[in-house]
DNA sequence: TCATCATGCCGAT
DNA sequence: TCGGCCTGATGAT
């Protein structure tokens, strides 16, 4: 799935695209007939993330809320406004696969189309879509969520009130409340950290990454972790996250420009450790591991992360 | 062409 | 701890 730097990004594209528009809402699919005829014709007032999950206010206080699982995205067509200067995203935000960003070039206009500006619009609904937002100049499709529903006013803040901090979506006390909840716990780090009701937004790849950064054995109940140095994975997380959302893509590492744009075939460039089962650790030179832990591929270093 | 895998999560056992 | 769900890419056949 889309980590929450995925989420926040599509959170910001319908915010600038489709916010304060009068929208038609349908499921081309039919699997969301209902939720669409409640939501059919109203105005979208707000869009926000919160961890993985994205928050879409209408004018009626109803809110749909949108979870992608591992396979979900959004596909858009249209009017685009770039979420990066120069840098239009063109057909899907959510799952990696089908991350595609194409830079513009010089003298371009600010606003980019959809994936064929020259097909008719709106397309044709391709494949299985959910939920079709449609204004005047934009639509976005919604394919493969594990979850979408329309809540109330109330029911909408006790799905947020679930969820953990997110430090892209900023909460009072937010670092202290993810300190309280890592270090009071006997759950391995590597676990809490993917525990959404601890700190929201983190997938396994931003786990993985964010230990070896601490250069943290993943095993550590969490109870054995100092508040410093759970406050300072908060820190890092709100860095990587930011960052995150800036670049549209994971980037755990420092690196040339070059490298970044070759990064966007070869994903090994990007992480210390994610997915290098086997490859020499970048600071130590032991092959980097793979173990189940909780069910998912955990990677990490056993000489760096004591 | 097929089997497997994936940045997730839920509910049954 | 496991299977189920949702979809598309990848590598093996």
């Amino acid at each position: 799935m889309p980590e929450g730097h995925t989420v926040h990004r599509i959170a910001r594209q319908l915010g600038l695209d489709l916010v304060g528009h009068r929208l038609a809402v349908s499921s081309p699919q039919g699997r969301f007939a209902a939720g669409a005829q409640r939501l059919d014709g109203q105005v979208l007032v707000g869009s926000r993330a919160v961890g993985k999950q994205l928050f879409l206010e209408f004018e009626s206080g109803d809110v749909l809320r949108v979870h992608l699982g591992l396979y979900g995205a959004w596909d858009f067509f249209g009017r685009l406004t770039p979420l990066t200067p120069g840098v239009v995203a063109r057909g899907s935000m959510g799952a990696p696969r089908l991350r595609r960003a194409v830079r513009m070039g010089e003298g371009e206009r600010e606003v980019g189309t959809g994936p064929d500006a020259s097909s008719p619009f709106p397309p044709e609904p391709v494949g299985q879509v959910r939920v079709r937002l449609a204004s005047r100049e934009t639509v976005a499709d919604l394919r493969g969520p594990s979850a979408c529903e329309v809540l109330d006013p109330s029911e909408a803040a006790a799905a947020v009130a679930r969820l953990g901090p997110d430090p892209a979506s900023p909460t009072d006390g937010a670092r202290d409340v993810m300190i309280d909840r890592l270090t009071s716990r006997s759950v391995a780090v590597g676990q809490l950290l993917m525990d959404q009701s601890v700190v929201a937004g983190i997938g396994n790849i931003y786990r993985a990454e964010l230990l070896f950064r601490a250069r943290l054995d993943p095993h550590t109940p969490g109870r054995r972790v100092p508040a410093e140095l759970a406050g300072a994975l908060w820190d890092d997380w709100a860095v990587l996250l930011a960052e995150g959302i800036r670049a549209g893509m994971i980037v755990t590492r420092d690196l040339s420009s070059e490298d970044h744009a070759r990064a966007l075939t070869d994903p090994t460039l990007s992480t210390w450790v994610y997915h290098r089962t086997g490859l020499p650790c970048l600071v130590c030179g032991t092959p980097v591991v793979v173990e189940a832990m909780a069910g998912r591929n955990l990677y990490w270093c056993p000489t760096c992360q004591q």
